[in-house]
DNA sequence: CACCACGGAGAACGTACGTTCTCCACCTGT
DNA sequence: ACAGGTGGAGAACGTACGTTCTCCGTGGTG
């Protein structure tokens, strides 16, 4: 995800977890093994297993540096624009963006969860927390739009449908559709 | 699901259907072994793979059921209610007992796609079909609802929308938001 | 120059799983 | 009763992968 900017690709750990982000995220996390990500960070299998002892630990610190990168990624968007409808508006604009970049893959929280989130309860939690903390931010946004609680759910199943559906259609329409509905909702003042 | 209703439980390949599913859909695609089917479905392997000559195989035939038997019933439970914006809100009701159900967890479809889509292009069109045919049947309870495409296309953000964050949460409340915004984008007469 | 601790490359080990093979019990027809 | 074949149980085989271990080169220190 180029929209939300990369760290120093220096430290090893950070190497580890670009190569992770990166094949984790593409291929899913079953099909990705702790060898393409040793191969792909350049780094020692003896080094990856010092910094990340077991795949698992991986996965999570993947999944949480994800979850802050996105957020911080779409708030330094959203904010910069005037408080109120254009700055909920400002969502469904960064979220048209991520859907055109080539490697967009719908929502790594959603897909992680599809994958693991049975199986796996850390997986599953993150899933949980990511959404719950999207759905603040959506509620401190529509709040400052004259919204309701009523109007952040709403706001948040129209942008988590759009990541859905532009995912498997393969086409960033979805994100223009969303937002046409966010505006028709707040334009009832609900 | 429930709600899709069961087949006969008899021939030797509605068994193994019947296990593949309830084992793939709970549990993941690749989290669940041939021998997992075999043994939920009673069937020996010899049989299993005269059936099915291969797991991509069986992993296909689980989603063209699913996909099949899940539109039927949602169509099964709509178009019961009078056309109109009635049979639109119908399926945000079908959505909400679906989500009820105690082993519901999200979309197959998603789901699979998450876990699978970018490697196997087979789950990855099984995916895009489905959405496809369900985008298809909102379209045409919104054109019985005097709405255009572009309600359809907002109908269905609000319904992935809605399976996915229920699926997430754990929590059936999203078909009533996604209902709620569904009978504020409908008032518009959009 | 000799010693030693560290890190890297990749072999090794155990397990899980998709797929195939072997062997045996049972059922059929005469 | 008996020959033949059908199907089931589960062993066997090959592969992939998470994790650990071995061995070697290197770079710093007396």
């Amino acid at each position: 995800m180029e929209t939300v900017g990369q760290a120093k690709p220096e430290s090893p750990e950070g190497r580890v977890l670009d190569a992770a982000e990166e094949l984790f995220y593409g291929r899913g996390l079953q099909a990705v093994g702790m060898d393409a990500i040793r191969a792909a960070s350049g780094v020692s299998l003896k080094r990856l297993y010092q910094i990340f002892p077991s795949k698992d630990v991986l996965v999570e610190a993947y999944l949480s540096r994800r979850d802050e990168r996105w957020r911080a990624s779409l708030e330094r968007f959203a904010d910069a624009r005037p408080a109120g409808p254009e700055r909920v508006l400002a969502v469904f604009d960064w979220l048209h963006a991520w859907f055109r970049e080539p490697d967009f893959r719908g929502c790594a929280f959603a897909n992680s969860y599809g994958e693991l989130g049975a199986t796996h309860p850390g997986v599953a939690a993150a899933a949980r927390n990511h959404k719950a903390a999207f759905r603040r931010y959506l509620a401190g946004l529509a709040a400052g739009a004259g919204g309701s609680e009523a109007l952040a759910d709403q706001l948040l199943l129209l942008a988590e449908g759009a990541i859905g559906t532009a995912a498997v259609s393969g086409s960033a329409e979805p994100a223009l559709h969303a937002r046409a509905a966010a505006r028709a909702l707040m334009g009832e003042g609900s």
